[in-house]
DNA sequence: CTGAAAGCGCTTACAG
DNA sequence: CTGAAAGCGCTTACAG
């Protein structure tokens, strides 16, 4: 369909179709109406009534958004942007790299948004995107500008915290998508020269990978007194099965968790945990991406790392006797 | 910036540039490259080098992503559209109506994306969309084609649950948000024959919202023995305050929350919460979205109702002798 | 492998 | 209030 189809269907010149669909006043009225209707029957009326937005357009690109962890950045990143008067796209990769790339060049060189937010590159990016990028919560070595999160020294800090308890006996609980923390888990424990009693991955998710892990644990480790998990949904689902095996959280196994997702304090028992400061990630990384926005020959790149820190609350305690260290 | 001035920029002709960027087989991989080096210099690549998508592009317009229960059916409707190989854009309207006819538009006529799937729309629509749009959980009064829940049966089901374990004490706890259910609460009491003990409001909302209103309900109806929670989170933060009070649910206090959000079962004590069926609303809305996207004058307007349903797990039980009856 | 020229689709200053 | 005509930006069949 063309303009001069559709002016031919209403026997009008071209030129008074064009100008009807850009709003020049001197159409009446009843013209541009029968303009529009012929147009909607047509299906072409969206392709030709183009409303100018003025506004920005932020693309966000998340692994998923079923994790509150995501969520959390993406509702304050979505605060921040509505009040820079942005629009803001969300969507999600399901951590697949093919799907991140996908979703890059189709924000980029498709829709052609004016900045991208993204949660780690996980694939060489390809060269030439006139769109700025930041990425945020990658693992410090994204090809583009980056804010992200030192997690060694709060995974550090909560092995301390259970050292200090009294704990010589801990173990990790962890998932497929999960393994980079666990290696952190076993640095920090080897400096405190510890062994850690099991280092679980479960190929489950969420709650589900918290229940199958406590499972292998009392299987492979029953003398474990301390529990880290990988995110704090893990810990929900460990301390159900915990307590459901008759052991009681903190008085008969310590667990902290990663992230300290909003429900962390409403769980029963409230969750020891290690924040991630989302509140100053985002602004850090919107602000960063403003700056780009602004000038594209702002060409140097900047990686800004922020540490998490552990967030003490009800589910760590000293161990019982019979089993201290 | 136009393709002459690129063409001139790079001592090519426009014939060349143009065909440079439509893949032409016959442009030298040198020219080819020295003309996206200088687009790029001059940042209008992206605006040229436009990749053909031959996928179908979907976007999700809801209230927010802070929510399990929201983000609890995006991630099955992204499964489901990439399963039929599409691409999701998600965008959150903040419950605001102005926002949402804005990003309607954008979305519509803008983007120009293949379908849309939204939560409810709350304004009048504008008239023209060539968009297909279909709404799932609204009211049941939409504008367009929807895919809604029915509220009211589990409601009564909720209430009928409490009455035949003996309580006749029952308030409900809202937020500003979710004025439809209390009115709900109300008519299923009165279809027993008992008066609401309180019917509390927050200006809170999440699980802040139900450790005001337990507050505030202790306060005004110290004799009520069961609460139903307008959502999850509310019940979460309801049950913390009660604890807080030295009450015990179920023994002092029957709580029913209301979506079954995922972590509902992990919760201590796990929550009785009505089900609304994400999997096949869904599945229904998708369905019905790709026939109007096949055939666009497929106009006839469809209103598919399903109930949702109480899941009784172990929040609610017999109300104490002393305040029972 | 490159470009001149024809031509399409659209916009707009101008005539009536 | 409408349209003929000039002209811009882009594509493409064809010539070299």
């Amino acid at each position: 369909m063309t303009l001069k189809k559709l002016a031919d269907h209403c026997h009008v010149s071209v030129s008074t179709v064009s100008k009807a669909f850009h709003n020049a006043p001197d159409i009446s009225e009843e013209t541009r109406e029968t303009i529009f209707r012929a147009a909607k029957e047509l299906g072409c009326y969206g392709k030709y009534r183009k409303e100018k937005y003025n506004k920005k357009s932020i693309a966000v690109i998340c692994p998923e958004t079923g994790s509150d962890f995501y969520t959390g950045y993406i509702e304050r990143l979505r605060a921040l942007i509505e009040q820079d008067n942005g629009i803001v796209l969300i969507s999600a990769d399901g951590f697949d790299k093919e799907r991140q790339r996908e979703l890059l060049d189709y924000y980029a060189d498709h829709l052609h948004v004016d900045g991208i937010l993204i949660f780690g590159i996980h694939a060489p990016l390809k060269t030439g995107y006139d769109t700025p990028i930041v990425s945020l919560h990658g693992t410090g070595s994204d090809p583009t500008d980056a804010v992200y999160m030192d997690m060694r020294s709060p995974i550090n800090e909560a092995v301390a915290h259970l050292v200090k308890l009294g704990h010589t006996h801990v173990a990790f609980l962890g998932e497929t998508l999960t393994a980079t923390k666990g290696d952190m888990f076993a640095e920090a424990m080897a400096g405190h020269q510890l062994q850690p009693t099991a280092q679980i991955s479960s190929e489950q998710r969420f709650e589900l990978a918290g229940e199958d892990g406590v499972q292998r644990l009392l299987e492979q480790a029953p003398h474990t007194t301390a529990i880290i998990c990988t995110y704090d949904y893990i810990a929900l689902g460990a301390i159900k099965a915990l307590n459901t095996a008759g052991l009681r959280v903190p008085e008969d196994m310590s667990v902290i968790g990663i992230d300290n997702i909003r429900v962390t304090p409403y769980i029963g028992t409230s969750l020891t945990s290690i924040d991630t400061h989302p509140d100053e990630i985002c602004a850090i990384a919107w602000d960063l991406l403003k700056k780009k926005m602004e000038n594209h020959f702002f060409r140097l790149k900047q990686r800004i790392q922020i540490s998490g820190s552990l967030v003490v609350r009800e589910t760590t305690a000293p161990p019982r006797n019979e089993n201290a260290g």
